[in-house]
DNA sequence: CCAAAAATTTAACACCGTTCACTTTTCAAA
DNA sequence: TTTGAAAAGTGAACGGTGTTAAATTTTTGG
C-alpha cells in the first residue's frame, strides 16, 4: 500500500516537514529584515543548528529557497486583492481598493515584493513554442488576469471610457501600482513621504488609485 | 604655483584619468549587459590587465564604482527630459512627452536603471537635522522638481484640475512611470508585451503617460 | 539484530570584496 | 644625473559566499 496520501503522515514525513518548515520560517525572519543581502545559507544552519549542507537536502539552491518566499508573499496580495474585488463596495471605488489593497500589501513585506520582481527575464531568444502561454497559472498570470477582468467590469458599467483595451489598461495600472509600492518602499526620501504617521501613506496610497482610475473614466 | 586647475592636466594627471576611465568603461560595458551579478572587481581587473588592488586605488570600493554608473546614467535621463520639458510642444502633449522620455531612457539601460533604485534605504532613525531637506540637489530631488513644476504648468494652464497638489501629483506620475519602466525591462512576460516589435513597446508607453496625464485633467 | 536507506556533517572548491605589506615606477629637486 | 620621496601597482592573505562529494551518523524495516 502507498501510505503517501495518507491524511497522518509518517514520523519521518513529519519530522522532515519540520525542519523544511524550520528552515523556511528562519529565512522568513531573516528575509522580512535584511533582505536578500542579510540571508545566506550559513546563517540560515546556523540558526536552526543544521550544517550548511543539509539545507540542501531541503532546497536544491539558495535561489529556490527564496522563490518560495517569494511566491508565497505574492500569494498572500493576490489573495488580499480578491477579496477586494469580490467584496460588495459599489464600482468604481472597489477598483480603486483593488489598486490600493495591492500597494498596502506589498509594503508590508518591501524586501519581499521588490526581490518578486527583481530578476529581469532572459529573452530565451526564439519563443518557447512547446508552452504557449501559461499567464494564466502563474501569480504574475493571475495579478494581470484580476486587473484586467476589473477593468471589463468598469466598461460594461459604463464608468470607463468604451475604447478603452482591458489588457492594455491592466497592464497600465499593474505597472503604476508596482511603482508606488517600490518607490514607497526603498525611496525614503521619496520626497516629504518617508516614515510619516501610516495616515498620510495610506492618504496618498489612496490618492494615487484615485489618480489611475479617473484616467480610465469616461 | 597651483598647476591643478590648468585645462591640460600634468601627465600623471592624464595617465591617472586614463585608467579611471577604462575601469569605468569596463565596468559599463559589463555592467550593461549582465548587471550587477555579472560585475566582479577580480573581472574588471582582468578586463583592464591591472591587478584587482589597483582598482582601489582609484575606487573607494565596488559600491562607489556602481554608484558612478548608476548616477552618470540617472543624469543623462534628467538631461532627456529637460529636453522634452524645454521643447516647443503644446502643453499637455508635452507632459506626455516627458513621461515618455522618462521611460523609454530607462529601458535603454535596464541594468543602470533598476540598479538606481535597488537599495532600500534605511530609516535612520532620527531626522538628520544637520542637512534639512537637500532634496534639490540630488539627481531624485531633481526629477522630482522636474515633474512638480510640470504638473504647475499644467495646472495654471487650465488644464489639470485646480485642486490638484503639484508635489502629491508628481510623486505619483513618478511612481507610475518608475512601475512601468520596471515592467516593460525586468518581466519580460508583462502579457503579451515580451519583445514585440519596438513600436508597440513605444504606443503602450504613449499609452500609459496618456492614461496618467487624463488622470490629472479636469 | 542487522543491513539498507535516509539524514547529516566535514572538508573542500571556486568564487567574492577588501586590505596590507611589499615592490616598482614616476618625478622633481639637489 | 643622481637621489629620495611620493605615487602606482602587485601578491598574498582574511573572512565571507554558494555549492558539492565523500564520509559518517541516524533511522528504519525485515
Amino acid at each position: 500500500m502507498d501510505t503517501s496520501h495518507t491524511l497522518e503522515a509518517s514520523p519521518a514525513e513529519r519530522r522532515r516537514r519540520r525542519v523544511r518548515e524550520a528552515i523556511l520560517s528562519a529565512a522568513e525572519r531573516v528575509f522580512a529584515v535584511e533582505g536578500e543581502a542579510g540571508l545566506s545559507i550559513r546563517r540560515l544552519a546556523d540558526e536552526i543548528d543544521y550544517s550548511p549542507a543539509a539545507i540542501y537536502k531541503y532546497f536544491g539552491s539558495k535561489n529556490e529557497l527564496v522563490d518560495e518566499l517569494k511566491e508565497a508573499f505574492f500569494e498572500r496580495i493576490l489573495g488580499k486583492i480578491d477579496d477586494q474585488r469580490s467584496s460588495t463596495e459599489a464600482y468604481p471605488a472597489r477598483a480603486r481598493s483593488c489598486l490600493a489593497t495591492y500597494v498596502r500589501t506589498a509594503l508590508e513585506k518591501p524586501h519581499h515584493y521588490a526581490a518578486a520582481f527583481s530578476s529581469i527575464e532572459a529573452d530565451t531568444e526564439e519563443h518557447n513554442e512547446t508552452e504557449p502561454a501559461d499567464h494564466h497559472a502563474s501569480n504574475k498570470g493571475r495579478a494581470f488576469q484580476y486587473l484586467s477582468e476589473l477593468v471589463k467590469e468598469g466598461i460594461y458599467a459604463g464608468h470607463f471610457r468604451a475604447e478603452l483595451k482591458p489588457d492594455e489598461a491592466a497592464k497600465a495600472l499593474w505597472a503604476s501600482c508596482h511603482g508606488l509600492a517600490m518607490m514607497m518602499s526603498h525611496i525614503s526620501d521619496f520626497p516629504a513621504m518617508p516614515h510619516e504617521p501610516p495616515q498620510d501613506r495610506d492618504a496618498f496610497i489612496d490618492y494615487h488609485s484615485d489618480l489611475l482610475i479617473r484616467g480610465l473614466e469616461a
